[in-house]
DNA sequence: GACGCTTACGTTCGTCGTAACTATT
DNA sequence: AATAGTTACGACGAACGTAAGCGTC
């Protein structure tokens, strides 16, 4: 049994069972990780992946258990890598970010140019995609770090940590009527043409349990996973807008006006998600507790080996 | 990096950083050792083992660091290994239960019974010790699971699961007065001469406790580690006996009177130790439940997998 | 017939063990 | 002088890549 082997079954099931595929992917030859596999099969006494013929169509029961436990191997393996890259320098490396639109435009620009400042030598990537995506790079390895604030409980190999609640307002062409209204309602909302997240994105799920809660059907004529997007189109007055409270900026967003709408709609979290059992960069404790406070480092450390629960705010 | 240097860091480490006697015990050569170490640092770009000289006299800091990586892939190793012999016969194996006396001599033997007639293929192996014996043990590969008593919760990388509680009882020659006692107390215990367990031995601690808190100065004039010794000195009257309750039997002890003390001791209580994170052969789990039906496959897998708290009965 | 895995084979690289050397106690 | 680790070197074996073969779709 060699680490090899492991990488080799890893990438097939990866790739859909495609020797091929994940050859290339390996940058090496096919014959060569077939024939691994087959002889970690015959170590193990078992197989790994079921063959009509000679093409592979799926994992088996044990299959299934070695590719879990490989897994694990595979993680601890990039763990060693970390280890040494930390002692070589631990002010040097890189961190990759993935994260929704709504955090790296409003949540994290203060927390990246502090951490730039700090660790002015670590190479810093942001990535953009949907919870999902964003949850998707930290399992796959492309990303150490995942923000968002949905969908992202329903994954087992995740640790996820609560960083911060937030709520949202709404927002309107300056002289709008809804300005006026006081208290704002969900019903006056309701009246009129509205502007906000796509689905699946940025806590459009708590809007839509609100409406539906009271009965209410508001009239949604335009979704953007931006929130730039939305509030240009709010500001041409095409309707209004609710948006996350911390995208708006009075100092900037002066074509607009704003009401506080966080007694209508439950409060959101955002999470941090990492990798279970993953071994972390001293920066990346740095860099997690600059955008969580309460996120220490032993905090994290405990919370990335140990429990299978994730943790509540 | 490969699993054999793994393997090479982790005995040599094990050995008091003694590369010869690694070597010895991996049944290869000196020389090899020792390069494969230093090509592991090298690749690692940091120093695993500090040295003075030529001779390794320190575990680093990134060398504890990789050490305990290195220990959870060859867990991890071990686990694909056991997967393997799961499903090339899933009725076949070994289990090698790590245990004190008690244990084994009171509460073992009808669950043992019942286990090999279950699995008739299994070759068991029963392995005495106190209780840090017994989870040493575990710890290093040598059993599969330990069940012991006492001194079993200061180990990080064990997993202790509640089986069962249990107190004591007092046991004297037939005739003796402390038999009248009703009801019985510590003083009375105290005012003869007593025959018990050993220091660190199967809920000793209990015992001592239970006098302390009174105040009281037991005179003990005999200890052992088996229950059969002190209730063979107690039938010859040299004085009274504490015994763990299932230890007395009155169909077999016809020589020994017998009080449950259970009002005068806090109760004990028996815990099986897993190897955290170990992948357990299927008859692993249908031994662990005869022995504790509360403890389902289910609730072991998931303390294996999980937590760093140990779970209360 | 195209795609995809396996078998066959020669080359290369890595690993291991012996032996000689060097440093520490 | 004895113990412990490193360097050097030669032999063996494992892994890889190319090319050919065979089974599915």
């Amino acid at each position: 049994m060699n680490l090899q082997q492991l990488r080799y079954i890893h990438e097939v099931a990866r790739r859909g069972l495609n020797v091929s595929d994940a050859a290339d992917a390996l940058f090496t030859s096919q014959p060569g990780v077939s024939k691994q596999i087959r002889l970690l099969e015959a170590e193990l006494g078992i197989e790994i992946f079921s063959r009509h013929g000679k093409r592979l169509v799926a994992v088996t029961e044990p299959g299934r258990a070695v590719l879990e436990i490989a897994e694990r191997m595979l993680c601890e393996m990039n763990n060693l890598q970390q280890v040494g890259e930390e002692f070589a320098n631990e002010h040097a490396g890189s961190l990759s970010i993935a994260t929704t639109h709504t955090q790296a435009r409003y949540a994290l620009p203060r927390v990246i140019r502090d951490f730039m400042r700090r660790y002015p030598q670590v190479k810093l990537s942001l990535h953009q995609g949907n919870p999902r995506q964003v949850c998707e790079m930290v399992l796959d390895g492309s990303a150490d770090i995942a923000l968002a604030t949905e969908a992202i409980s329903e994954y087992e190999e995740l640790v996820m940590l609560p960083c911060h609640q937030w709520n949202r307002c709404v927002v309107a062409a300056p002289r709008h009527p809804i300005l006026k209204e006081q208290p704002l309602t969900l019903e006056a909302i309701a009246r009129y043409p509205l502007i906000t997240y796509d689905d699946a994105f940025t806590g459009r799920g708590q809007i839509n349990k609100a409406f539906l809660g009271r009965g209410l059907k508001p009239n949604v004529v335009l979704t953007a996973i931006d929130s730039d997007v939305i509030k240009t189109y709010v500001a041409m007055d095409l309707g209004i807008g609710i948006l996350a409270r911390m995208a708006y900026d009075p100092a900037v967003d002066r074509d607009l006006g704003m009401i506080d709408a966080a007694h209508l709609f439950e409060s959101s979290t955002t999470r941090i998600g990492l990798r279970r059992r993953a071994w972390l960069r001293g920066y990346v404790y740095s860099f997690i507790e600059g955008f969580a406070p309460h996120l220490t480092r032993r905090m994290v450390e405990t919370a990335l080996s140990g429990s299978a629960d994730n943790y509540q705010l």
